[in-house]
RNA sequence: GCGGGUGUAGUUCAAUGGUAGAACUCCAGCCUUCCAAGCUGAUAACGUGGGUCCGAUUCCCAUCACCCGCUCCA
């Protein structure tokens, strides 16, 4: 079997409608991407999964909806106005870029270089001759801040008065909410907010298909709770993050945790899921325990109290979050990765199979008529009825096994045939996309089946 | 943003300084009562912009996109 690639990946989702290339009339804006209509119907269908999983049978689980755009001055109590922009610095002989601050820390074996300013770089990069660690010269272009937050403006006029950023990250939109969930749903600690969302990032890397892009969508879990449960949290959500992933049918020996040694400043822990792609593995969620940071910075920087009653020993206090994020692009690559394989069948022949889980598949069930001439009024009837449960699809064209193989490729886990024993007995056949079994039904028992198998 | 590579139909590939060719896919039809069969027909491409030239898909330059590597990814 041929191995699959990234670039066979990406054909196949443009081929089948899952994903096409942003702007591709225009040549393409780099690192964007549009999901089509199988496409979406794959996202939707891991949203749902997820906020099955997290939401819906979950006790004390709140989804949230927040806005893209924020309070400036959320950003800056988040710490992102300040760190999430790199100051970077390029070697003109060798022409490798570096992170100015870096650059220093390295070269003095310290943390200097983190409280200076960019002027303050520059004048000791050209003091003490800092090397390029490449080259050995020291010959540096000026440092420019490479900002990662998008920016726009509000209003009429663009000043820096009126800037606004599109969220780098959902987190915060929980973390602002945390007293009007807490207070509406009459929660108790410990208990979560989930959100699911698009958040932007202006990185430099071009990024192997959808895993790296500016715009991407997050499945975020937030669960509040008092400092000492927290760590206990930390360990279970990582689990339940593997188990999750499980279910939707990617496979232990394809996942493994990485621990993070180097913490962002706002962590005390953090983990991540990863999965074996093609290119190596790569992060496709995110658990950290992020302490009381957020919300105390919220409390100094909004003025407004984030204290939290405790009812059970009347103390106040402010919570501790563990944070669990989904990357939904990234989820969806590997979901698409781990399906797909190539079949030989008995014959000899060969079938590409997306081996989606059923719930997960765009399409739950094909109507085919075996003869089209004959059958296609009855077959169109049976999608008229099934189509009110279920996503379905109808092909009538060319010949029946050619239909089972679109089908196939495009993960879609039951085949409907329509033959002259519906019209006569009220049977059709269903075919398994996996084992290509078939087996007899009554149309009027066709619904149930199908929906038994679908469930997650 | 740097270095290298690649851009021809939906996909995979040809050829050519002078009307761009095929296979598969897709579409229409014929045939067909369960796994990519066959037949007929149709649609469909030189990434973009300059330059050289009588003439550029081909040569040159720029640009855009993609791939590999670096850098980056609290």
């Amino acid at each position: 079997m041929e191995e699959m690639t990234m670039e066979k990946m990406v054909n196949l989702c443009k081929q089948y409608g899952f994903i096409f290339q942003g702007s591709e009339i225009y040549d393409g804006l780099a690192n964007t991407w549009d999901y089509g209509p199988l496409g979406s119907r794959l996202k939707n269908n891991v949203k749902d999964a997820w906020r099955k999983r997290f939401i819906q049978e979950r006790k004390n689980a709140y989804e949230l909806d927040a806005d893209i755009l924020m309070h400036p001055r959320v950003w800056e109590a988040s710490g992102h106005v300040e760190s999430f922009a790199d100051p970077l610095i390029d070697c003109r002989k060798c022409k490798t870029r570096h992170r100015a601050d870096n650059l220093i820390n390295d070269f003095t074996n310290s943390s200097i270089g983190d409280a200076m300013t960019n002027e303050e770089m520059m004048d000791y990069i050209n003091k003490n001759k800092v090397p390029c660690p490449k080259c050995g010269s020291c010959d540096f272009t000026d440092i420019r801040q490479f900002k990662l937050m998008f920016e726009t403006y509000r209003g009429v006029t663009q000043d820096s008065k009126n800037i606004v950023y599109l969220r780098p990250e959902n987190a915060q939109g929980e973390y602002v909410n945390f007293l009007n969930v807490q207070r509406s749903m009459r929660a108790k600690l410990p208990f979560s907010i989930g959100q699911i969302g698009k958040a932007f990032r202006n990185e430099i890397t071009p990024g192997n298909f959808t895993f790296r892009t500016i715009e991407f969508e997050q499945m975020e879990y937030q669960t509040f709770c008092k400092e000492g449960n927290d760590v206990e949290l930390y360990e279970y959500f990582k689990e339940y993050g593997k188990k999750f992933y499980m279910d939707l049918g990617i496979p232990e020996n394809k996942l493994r945790f990485h621990d993070h040694e180097k913490l962002a400043f706002y962590a005390k822990a953090a983990c991540d899921i990863e999965y074996l792609f093609p290119f190596g593995w790569g992060e496709i969620n995110g658990t950290h325990n992020r302490t009381n940071y957020d919300l105390t910075r919220h409390e100094q920087y909004s003025g407004k109290s984030m204290q939290y009653l405790d009812p059970e020993t009347n103390e106040k206090y402010i919570p501790y979050i563990i944070e669990s994020t989904y990357g939904l692009d990234r989820t969806v690559l590997a979901i698409l990765f781990n399906a797909y394989h190539e079949d030989t069948l008995e014959d000899g022949s060969k079938r590409e199979v997306l081996s989606l889980h059923p719930y997960l598949s765009p399409y739950k069930v094909a109507i085919l008529p075996l003869v089209k001439k004959i059958h296609s009024d009855r077959a169109m009837e049976i999608y008229n009825t099934l189509s009110k449960y279920f996503m379905c699809t109808y092909d009538d064209s060319s010949n029946i096994g050619k239909r089972y193989r679109r089908e196939d490729v495009i993960g879609t886990p039951f085949c409907i045939t329509v033959d002259d024993d519906t019209i006569n007995n009220n049977t059709v056949t269903i075919r398994n996309r996996d084992t290509m079994e078939q087996v007899k039904l009554n149309v009027d028992e066709v619904k149930d089946y199908i929906l038994e198998k679908i469930q997650f």
